[in-house]
RNA sequence: GGCGGCGUAGCUCAGUUGGUUAGAGCAGCGGAAUCAUAAUCCGAAGGUCGUAAGUUCAAGUCUUACCGCCGCUACCA
């Protein structure tokens, strides 16, 4: 009996273009496991549409002098056609932007609210009357409460770590506009998690899945869930369907994921049977399986087969297979600085097989993993072109030259053909099972050893020898490799589409390489007969000056970040003082006498210091960067009336300057030999 | 600070419930072959599995501590 699978891609949020990132976390795995599912004979919808919500996209809109829509418009269109061109072969490719999705979203949250199921709450935040809207914490910016730090973010302080309330930030700014906002206060709608926390729990303890999945829940659970708002106050997202919700939308976090089920819908009627999306979705036989990234976990395994649940009569996810991250030349992607190969820039040089077998063979799946151009070549050189390519080829070039492009019977089969025709068919079987459990990086490696095994053949039964002295041999050899291209084309289907299509058509076949079920892979279907279509080079070599430019771009942008943080970024100064004020500081040159170590401590040296007559004792926190040694007659700024303070018990009578270097402290010294007790101003 | 993850051959990564000489691919080394995109095939070599203890007849696999990297989390600073 087949199976009846919905399956579902992370929505890609519609701020920017695709990058391998996302190919490696979401997409490449979902479509590599629904073509194999479609080849196994069951039954599959693959979903996937562009998040068009939330904050970010209307900041950034209002930045570009776009509407909203503008934008999503922009980004929906070139992601679409990314997908498309690297084969990633959705049924529907909706947003959440469409009138249908407001509604299915809608409803669901008329569904919580009559059912009694949210809390409603009133909260004090921030409101830029420019920009006419609340701020969410990320968009506003003020001094930091705790260190005083001039940029601190409405969440996050980024100088000291300090996680913050947007209210408690000094001097805010709007983000956007720079103008100061003001408190106001407004209700918003929460799911109250606590109160779903011990079914969710239940639910999820069956779940035999990844443990990143695991682990990430039950380090939730163990928090403790706490509510979570779902409305937002702003003018772009699905309206809040309630009387007393003028101006208010849905939080994109909450709509986002039902735009898999209005997107079954659109994908429903687009095929004139509106409600067949009802058999994906409230069918229990449908298996229901998200594939994303990790930073979709919290989400995908808790909030929405809560949302789920609480509405009911929908499926609940069958499988979520997250995945881990991919860094890129041994650094994390970062889309703000440009460090990420996106897909249209990778479509215009190379073609889409590549990176897919490239990123399939390393995917992040039970830890990040490196995408490197490099590993990039070797892949394609040295297994799709030369064990997989260089296999099809000699078989082709034998074909052509001395069979007259025809596919040569096979008379009888030796134990060395059956071996091998067996040896491929379990191969392939083990791939399909592979794929099946979701271990594709595996399968990769698996289909791969269906092309060594068929050089390994090859090479046992040496057809350049048999065409002289056993011709007959020859062409069963050559039918028997004919038999394993038709294997290889069906099982590198999920992996490289195009290069099997290719393949297929080369071989002569009728139709496309699809239409070979799975199973039947390796049947022994004998191809005697078939008259090949133009045979040519399927993978070509790539050399290294093809990929320099990637390489150097990265390279550049690497450097170019170490840049700018060697300069303290942004020059955020501190408050002005007089001169007056700083008159009260005063700078001395002392010379260091001695240093040594504080005992059980990493950073601390006790220094004592002549200044003039006098002597000072110091304790600095140099040690991680000067050993007491090297100090003894280094002449340094001392600043002389500091209060004296305890610092292991030791007292400090006083503070020398150090630069703060990227790569450490930096003592301040004076650039010719002076008197120590000199004033420094 | 708490929680979680990672640290395995030169490189990229596997190692299922603890069980025999720790695996694969690539690079490097030696050889065979010469049909083919100088591609293929075979062979050997390569690791005190982050460090240090512990549990066990037996630990990469379990426990503890520590080091390094990463992520999540928190109304310490």
């Amino acid at each position: 009996m087949n199976r009846k699978i919905l399956v579902t891609s992370a929505l890609p949020y519609s701020n920017g273009l695709i990058h391998i990132g996302h190919l490696a976390g979401a997409y490449l795995p979902a479509d590599i496991y629904v073509r194999y599912q479609r080849m196994a004979g069951n039954d599959v919808v693959f979903i996937c549409g562009a998040d068009e919500h939330g904050v970010p996209i209307t900041i950034a809109a209002m930045k570009q002098g776009k509407t909203p829509q503008e934008l999503v418009d922009y980004y929906y269109k070139i992601n679409r056609d990314s997908f498309e061109k690297i084969g990633i072969k959705f049924d529907n490719f909706s947003r959440t932007s469409l009138p249908l999705h407001h509604k299915t979203s809608q409803e669901f949250f008329l569904a919580l609210h009559e059912k009694g199921k949210l809390k409603v709450k009133e909260i004090k935040q921030l409101y830029c009357p420019e920009d006419k809207m609340y701020l969410a914490d990320r968009y506003v910016n003020g001094i930091c409460p705790k260190c005083g730090a001039e940029d601190a973010r409405g969440d996050q302080c980024e100088k000291c770590g300090s996680w913050l309330d947007p209210l408690s930030l000094k001097k805010p700014k709007c983000a956007i506009c720079g103008a100061e906002p003001i408190v106001k206060t407004t209700k918003h709608w929460y799911l109250p998690m606590a109160d779903f926390q011990p079914d969710l729990e239940k639910w999820l303890k069956q779940k035999n899945w990844k443990d990143n999945v695991m682990n990430y829940c039950n380090g939730w659970f163990k928090e403790g869930l706490r509510d979570r708002a779902i409305t937002r106050d702003l003018d772009w997202g699905v309206p809040v369907p309630l009387p007393d919700a003028e101006g208010k939308v849905m939080y994109v976090w909450f709509d986002a994921p039902i735009g898999y089920i209005s997107a079954t819908k659109e994908w429903a009627e687009k095929i004139g049977q509106p409600d067949l999306w009802k058999d994906y979705w409230q069918n229990p036989d449908c298996e229901l399986i998200h594939f994303i990234g990790k930073d979709n976990i919290v989400f995908h395994a808790i909030f929405w087969p809560a949302t789920l649940m609480e509405v009911g009569g929908y499926n609940l996810p069958t499988q979520i297979p997250a995945n881990e991250f991919l860094n890129l030349e041994g650094n994390k992607l970062s889309t703000s600085k440009n460090y990420a190969v996106w897909l249209p820039d990778y479509l215009e040089k190379f073609s889409p097989d590549i990176l897919r077998y490239a990123l399939a063979a390393n995917l992040p799946e039970n830890k990040d993993t490196d995408f490197s151009w490099k590993q990039f070549q070797k892949c394609n050189n040295n297994e799709l072109a030369d064990i997989l390519g260089n296999f099809i080829n000699r078989t082709l070039t034998f074909v052509n030259k001395y069979c007259d492009g025809t596919i040569p019977p096979a008379e009888s089969l030796s134990e060395l053909d059956k071996n091998v025709l067996n040896e491929i068919a379990k191969l392939a079987a083990e791939a399909g099972e592979l794929i099946n459990s979701f271990k594709i990086r595996a399968a990769t490696a698996k289909v791969m050893d269906i092309a060594r095994a068929a050089n390994r053949y090859f090479d046992a039964a040496q057809p350049w020898k048999t065409r002289k002295n056993d011709f007959e041999t020859c062409q069963t050899t050559l039918n028997v490799c004919c038999r394993i291209i038709r294997t290889l084309a069906i099982c590198f289907n999920p992996f490289i589409p195009f290069s099997s299509d290719k393949i297929w058509t080369m071989m002569g076949f009728e139709g496309n390489s699809t239409d070979g079920h799975w199973d039947d892979a390796a049947k022994e279907i004998d191809p005697a007969g078939t008259k090949l279509g133009k045979t040519e080079i399927i993978f070509k070599k790539i050399d290294d000056e093809e990929l320099q430019p990637e390489i150097d771009r990265l390279e550049k942008i690497v450097a170019d970040m170490e840049q700018e943080n060697a300069v303290p970024e942004g020059i955020a100064l501190l408050p002005q003082i007089t001169f007056d004020e700083f008159g009260k500081t005063d700078l001395r040159v002392a010379e260091i006498l001695t240093a040594e170590a504080v005992p059980k401590t990493k950073k601390l040296l006790k220094l004592s210091l002549k200044l003039g007559t006098e002597k000072k004792q110091v304790v600095a926190g140099i040690a991680e960067f000067y050993k007491p040694e090297e100090l003894p007659g280094k002449k340094v700024i001392l600043v002389a009336n500091l209060a004296p303070a305890k610092l292991r018990g030791i007292e400090s009578q006083g503070m020398i300057l150090a630069a703060n270097s990227p790569t450490g402290l930096v003592l301040v010294t004076v650039e010719k030999d002076v008197p120590t007790g000199s004033k420094v101003s």
